[in-house]
DNA sequence: TATATTTCTTAATCTAGATTAATTTTTTAA
DNA sequence: TTAAAAAATTAATCTAGATTAAGAAATATA
């Protein structure tokens, strides 16, 4: 299973077959059930993750008490409390599987070795950020242009097969608007 | 004036004196008056900007006619439209000098070049990157769980020096709000 | 120094989406 | 197969912030 995140490499970088076998063994496999977390607030988060299967959620709690869903992990992504893990700060996220999921995980103080040895790694990870980057630029620029109304069906058009796979409420958060709002708009979409 | 620049990359990389003398060699300076555009909409963005001196502002039109802001760019940050310039897609953003600046350029071509041969580069681009990535996340939390008065106390007490630095329209888009509403919250907070 | 342009403020009115609360539907688990 | 828990819906009411429209300050330019 490990042949996922090995193909997934070779989309954007060229290790050797040696260097790339050597990443691949600093990796364990981790089932997760639905529900459970894979980071939670407060704790430190010593690895970064790699989804073969499943879905997650990334959420914070605000002073209301209310969870707010900040972003969507599903296969082949990488996982982890960004902030925490780069510098080693308690997390102020959860992390918790909306599925039954399965991960690969590494930690930090292996992927740092690698990454001080190898170029194509570095150049692996400085284009999966690229990649991460262009996708949150648009997403604010989304925020800051669209209606709720507009955010949800813009969502629903991209992503046609994952909003099937995630309860409503959890989409409403990532949108950033009540459960009771989305409903509204599926609601006067019917009509 | 390149040397802020080495200063900046000797931060968080090690590349070799030659390595990143080579680098350096690959950029030229520019200067840019207040008011005048970097990349402009429509346009194939196909350099990467460093600033050494100034800021600047990103943003779109949208529908209305409204220019939104994005981000600002100050000293010591890199600049591009990273969607246009990652997938070489006609810009859908502006940059604009918010001052009389100074930036170094490089061409796309040559930062390609540098970044198949250089894992040092390599690393410091990625970490530039993981910062650019924690940022986000965190604005995208606060623009999910602050009101607007909250977002802009926030930012205040962040950047205070900076709020004196640009015009008040342009902070109250970048918060996602209209300039009235931004007099209403400083008229209220006088009291 | 005067004039034009850009930026900021104030105030009245309006609306997208929040809140509250009750009800229904779906899913889970015993 | 049924009770309990979780998720979704509906509807009434409320509010943060938008919109519109003027005018006042500040800045730039002649």
């Amino acid at each position: 299973m490990k042949d996922q995140l090995k193909n997934h490499i070779l989309q954007f970088a060229n290790p050797t077959e040696k260097e790339l076998q050597s990443f691949l063994d600093l990796f364990d496999l981790k089932s997760i059930e639905n529900k459970e977390y894979l980071i939670q607030e407060g704790q430190y988060c010593r690895h970064q993750y790699f989804i073969l299967k499943g879905c997650f959620r990334s959420f914070f709690v605000n002073r209301k008490g209310i969870e707010k869903v900040i972003n969507f992990g599903i296969e082949n992504w990488w996982l982890t409390d960004f902030d925490g893990f780069i510098n080693q700060t308690p997390s102020e996220i959860n992390i918790q599987a909306a599925e039954n999921s399965q991960v690969l995980k590494i930690s930090k103080t292996q992927l740092d070795i690698i990454l001080t040895n190898s170029l194509e790694l570095n150049r692996y990870f400085r284009i999966i950020l690229e990649k991460v980057r262009i996708a949150d630029q648009r997403r604010i620029q989304f925020m800051y242009s669209l209606s709720g109304e507009e955010l949800y069906q813009v969502f629903c058009d991209h992503n046609p097969k994952f909003v099937q796979r995630i309860p409503q409420y959890m989409l409403a958060s990532y949108l950033g608007f009540t459960p009771e709002f989305l409903s509204k708009i599926r609601a006067r979409k019917k009509l």
